[in-house]
DNA sequence: AATTGTTTTAAACAGTTGTTTAATAAATAT
DNA sequence: ATATTTATTAAACAACTGTTTAAAACAATT
């Protein structure tokens, strides 16, 4: 029963080959229409490696996704929670920030809104990290923003609007592909475009 | 082979319950995830007939997806191809359209874009429609926004923003309820306010 | 070297899937 | 009424799924 406590090493191999390979595949296929073989066959290892290392493809998929959220609330959590910059220097950031991200996962967000749509239980992590949001300095600022104003605007329509401008193209990627002939360069120039530009629009929309 | 061609009257029945049936099933659960027996428990008919009636699954989920897509666009193509109307009334048009209809078929955006994910062959008509809108009167009226300008801008950037604001919402509704405790009543009028207030966003962000 | 624990393997299992079959019921035409 | 086509049914099918098994290969410990 006692453990070796050694992972790292040359090989910290099969079992991270495994969850890397599961990263893929679900990523690109979603949950349910990827299969465990095929998450054997991209780490190219015994099917029955799978259950051993992770006991199912539910708790396996659980794992990646945790931990996976985790990181993207973590890093964007330091943004939201600094006291000491104002609203503009934090949508600059969390713009940058994330687009950045996703041109180098830019799968990510379809597989998230294909698990919000097979509805489950899989992401209670995912809601309980946006729910922090609310509690933040940034949301206190959004707020803020309606105290010299005529017209009062929910500061949730604000965040909807930062994270719709942000996240939206990578949804549409493969449609905007086909449809207007957008190649993977161009789309990257367009979001590279789209980090100036969503801090100027969004500007825009709060000034009174 | 002598074919009967009344399909009216009391008992379109069968064939038009299953289709029915099979819309609401797999805009809810997606392709994979709905199974012919879903489709034939919901229509309340034997699980043989789906296949009786219209073959296989797939070309059952085709036909929907072709339907569907076709009636979304022959809508919208109205608004933008019409010369006669500014590119303000425009966008307040399509803004309004949209939001009503997606507020009556809520699940619709994440059906789309889950089936975007699976990747495969589903929706070539979606494409075909989509890029329709590139030679629209439209997309001339966003490209004519550049002439006095300093600085251009893509109007690919416009045309991402304006369906974003609008579709965002409803990809994100379930995190927003479960995150922010929106309610299906405070979605309601949240969307409602933003038929008003898109409109005026993108007029801010074309301004000059 | 022998024993123990760990990792890997091929094969099987049981359940679910889309689809087909062959028989029956209902409707229509002769 | 009889014959023929159409619609419906319960049952079976073959393929695929996640998971388990039992044996083998390997590594570590004594």
């Amino acid at each position: 029963m006692a453990k070796s406590n050694e992972k790292q090493g040359i090989d910290a191999s099969t079992e991270e080959k495994i969850k890397e390979a599961a990263r893929v595949v679900f990523t690109r296929k979603g949950f349910v229409s990827t299969t465990v073989r095929d998450i054997a066959a991209e780490a190219d290892i015994n099917l029955a490696l799978v259950n051993y290392y992770f006991r199912s493809k539910q708790k396996l998929f659980d794992l990646i996704m945790i931990e996976t959220i985790e990181k993207l609330f973590s890093e964007i959590m330091v943004i939201v929670m600094d006291e000491s910059t104002s609203l503009n220097k934090k949508i600059e950031l969390i713009v940058d920030h994330y687009i950045g991200q996703l041109l180098n996962n830019p799968d990510f967000p379809l597989f998230i809104v294909n698990e919000i749509l097979s509805g489950s239980n899989k992401f209670p992590a995912f809601i309980k990290n946006a729910a922090a949001i609310k509690g933040s300095y940034f949301f206190k600022q959004l707020n803020e923003l309606n105290m010299d104003k005529e017209l009062e605007i929910n500061p949730i329509h604000i965040l909807m609007n930062i994270i719709g401008l942000i996240i939206f193209p990578f949804l549409g990627r493969r449609v905007l592909e086909k449809a207007a002939g957008v190649e993977e360069d161009d789309f990257r120039d367009l979001m590279e475009e789209r980090k100036k530009l969503i801090p100027i629009w969004i500007g825009k929309i709060i000034e009174n």
